[in-house]
RNA sequence: UGGGGUGUCGCCAAGUUGGUAAGGCACAAGGUUUUGAUCCUUGCAUUCGUUGGUUCGAGUCCAGCCACCCCAGCCA
């Protein structure tokens, strides 16, 4: 045990020994070293905007958050947090069609979970609709926005290509008086969608596409989850989100790498608008002159080997059923995660492990692995679970007595005493998982086969002295003799190498698992020379085992608690399908395994 | 044959103003162990995409080359 000086001697070091302390925002280890903070840092001492720093998370609200949105989560709250700063969560809800309540719910419970607080109220980009029409109205007076008449196919032929720069608009130089006229019309809802567009007068010979009067404004007629039937026309991302970031008064904007060249656009508008009237629409609570437009920095997006990451394929997923849910255990989706059994903790100490930068990455599956083994070890208590059950009788074990069963008591931890202990019948009958005998051990084995020894965890010493098989020869039961000496002790005269779990027959209650796999079983799913992504699902992401055999004290485990079932894994109780009567178990992950690799 | 980016160990990733390659994952070898788990110890880039240049000295500066990623939605 840890002496109190210790823990006195280094109080910073030893934050990660804290169990049940601060669970927000990662704060176990020095804050990473990585280029937005080295950007934030410099902006903080030239005083660039007094010492501030607001961040924001926008997802928009058409599907669920994934771990890649948790890497941006954590950098933008965690960015915030350690320098006194506060993060926004901002819905970027300008695309109705694709959005709806349901994904906000969801987004926000997922957020809360992960163990982030954002700052204030929820914000939504629909919340700016007005000032956003107020300022297209501004750009168009001062002759910055056209109302262009170009149907989308023409619009694109007029954009020109990759190479070849664009031609104007015929409709670029409409006057003022019929721009206005016609931008509030396309707000009174009078046109049909796609005859008109709201469009940034910039350059059309520009060498960046998004340079070439991008449109800012479209008409469509349809409802808004929260502003209902109020508007017929909807701003663009590139329009709404940098007035957004500004109104928010957001000095750091972090997004991921293909808005990079959107960048020039972003600027663009910002600067091309009254800085004044931006102040007055803005939270600002300082003067005008202390008002500094947000900057937006890009990072690389995550990716993981052997999973999908875009939206639109794990909806594909969902919608086809090739998943049963964006919640299921398999799926990248923090609600797949956590219903999977990954701690919070463990994705935070994930994406500070993966780190920020500017480079595409694939990072390892195994990166997650080794982060959630990491966190579970230290807290998920121990229990055991027969998956493939083997019966096995003690024959020189006595026969049932008046007085009940014999009661063992074992450590919930093997370092963690204060997780106290469970107690645990032992009996004539017993199951061991199937895989823990061999008729004929391959070298190096070390558990049960006819006439060797073997540990039983926490319980006696025993061997197998004759095996009973089925007509195929499989064996059904084995009929064992425990050496009674050896409870709590190691025999005299020999070393029993192998330790086994075990539980109890008439006492273990029967429990379903379901074994989690990776959902692909190539390493890039969208590697084009395989063909479509769906091709390389693994068919053996679930298999699920019914009859296994649990000890009794998990028949109190709570939806979502965590254990490790010794020599086997770590196992949660399934939040939604587990009942009192039926429990359901997932595998969260593996235990580490050198014996598989010393045996192949 | 346009523009914007990126290239440091098998995988991530630090490398302030040029001064002689952090850390994590994985892997390997030992030790402890009633989980083949955990834990502990040790090992794991004379080299930073490549070729030249500047310099006493370059991953860090300069030039050329190569590879890969993103952009032609009235999506975000």
């Amino acid at each position: 045990m840890k002496s109190s000086d210790t823990f006195s001697a280094n109080s910073s070091a030893n934050n990660s020994t804290n169990h049940n302390g601060d669970a927000v925002a990662g704060s176990t280890a020095p804050a990473p070293s990585n280029f937005i903070r080295h950007i934030i840092e410099q902006d903080l001492q030239t005083g660039k905007h007094n010492g501030r720093v607001q961040t924001r998370f926008p997802p928009e609200p058409n599907g669920y958050l994934h771990i890649g949105h948790a890497k941006s989560i954590c950098l933008n709250f965690g960015v915030a947090k350690s320098n006194n700063g506060f993060c926004n969560l901002r819905f970027d809800d300008t695309n109705p069609e694709k959005e709806s309540q349901e994904f906000i719910n969801a987004i926000k419970a997922d957020i809360e979970w992960l163990g982030f607080h954002w700052s204030g109220e929820i914000r939504y980009a629909s919340a700016y609709f007005d000032a956003l029409y107020e300022f297209a109205l501004q750009l168009i007076r001062a002759g910055k926005a056209y109302v262009c008449s170009l149907s989308p196919d023409q619009a694109r032929e007029y954009r020109g290509t990759l190479t070849t720069h664009g031609t104007p608009s015929p409709y670029r130089n409409r006057t003022v008086e019929e721009n206005i006229d016609l931008f509030t019309r396309m707000a009174a809802g009078e046109f049909a969608e796609g005859v008109h567009s709201l469009r940034a007068k910039i350059d059309m010979a520009s060498p960046n596409i998004n340079m070439r009067d991008p449109v800012i404004y479209r008409i469509r007629h349809v409802h808004h989850h929260q502003t209902g039937d109020k508007w017929p026309i909807y701003p663009m991302y590139d329009y709404a989100h940098c007035i957004s970031d500004a109104m928010e008064c957001i000095t750091h904007s972090l997004c991921t790498l293909e808005f990079e060249d959107h960048r020039p656009l972003y600027d663009w508008i910002l600067q091309n608008l009254d800085i004044a009237t931006l102040h007055r629409a803005s939270d600002s609570k300082e003067g005008v002159e202390s008002y500094v437009l947000p900057r937006q920095i890009e990072f690389a997006r995550l990716n993981i080997n052997y999973t999908v990451m875009s939206k639109r394929k794990l909806k594909e997923l969902v919608m086809q059923g090739y998943v049963k849910g964006w919640d299921d255990p398999r799926m990248p989706t923090l609600s797949g995660l956590r219903r999977r059994g990954f701690t919070s903790a463990s994705i935070r100490n994930f994406c500070d492990r993966v780190g920020i930068s500017r480079s595409e990455s694939v990072v390892d599956l195994g990166m997650l692995e080794h982060s959630i083994r990491d966190d579970l070890d230290k807290s998920a208590p121990r229990a055991m679970c027969v998956l493939r059950p083997l019966k096995v009788t003690l024959t020189n074990y006595p026969l049932d007595s008046l007085d009940g069963p014999e009661v063992l008591e074992l450590s919930c931890h093997p370092k963690e005493e204060s997780m106290g202990k469970r107690k645990l019948p032992f009996a004539r009958e017993l199951f061991i998982d199937a895989s823990d005998f061999e008729e004929i051990p391959p070298p190096q084995y070390k558990r049960l086969s006819p006439g060797t020894e073997v540990r039983l965890r926490g319980a006696y010493v025993i061997r197998c002295d004759q095996v009973i098989k089925d007509a195929e020869g499989k064996p059904v039961e084995l009929l064992c003799s425990y050496d009674a000496a050896t409870l709590g002790v190691n025999p005299q005269g020999r070393k029993v190498q192998g330790v086994i779990h075990w539980v109890p027959a008439q006492y273990a209650i029967d429990v379903e698992v379901r074994i989690y796999d990776r959902l692909f079983s190539k390493e890039n799913p969208d590697d084009k020379t395989i063909g479509d992504y769906k091709e390389c699902l693994n068919p053996e992401s679930l298999v699920t085992l019914t009859g296994c055999k649990a000890e009794p004290s998990l028949k109190l485990a709570a939806p979502e608690a965590g254990f490790q079932f010794e020599r086997e894994g770590y196992f949660c109780v399934d939040r939604y399908d587990s009942t009192p009567d039926k429990m359901v178990f997932n595998r969260t992950v593996t235990l580490r395994d050198s014996w598989t690799k010393i045996s192949s």
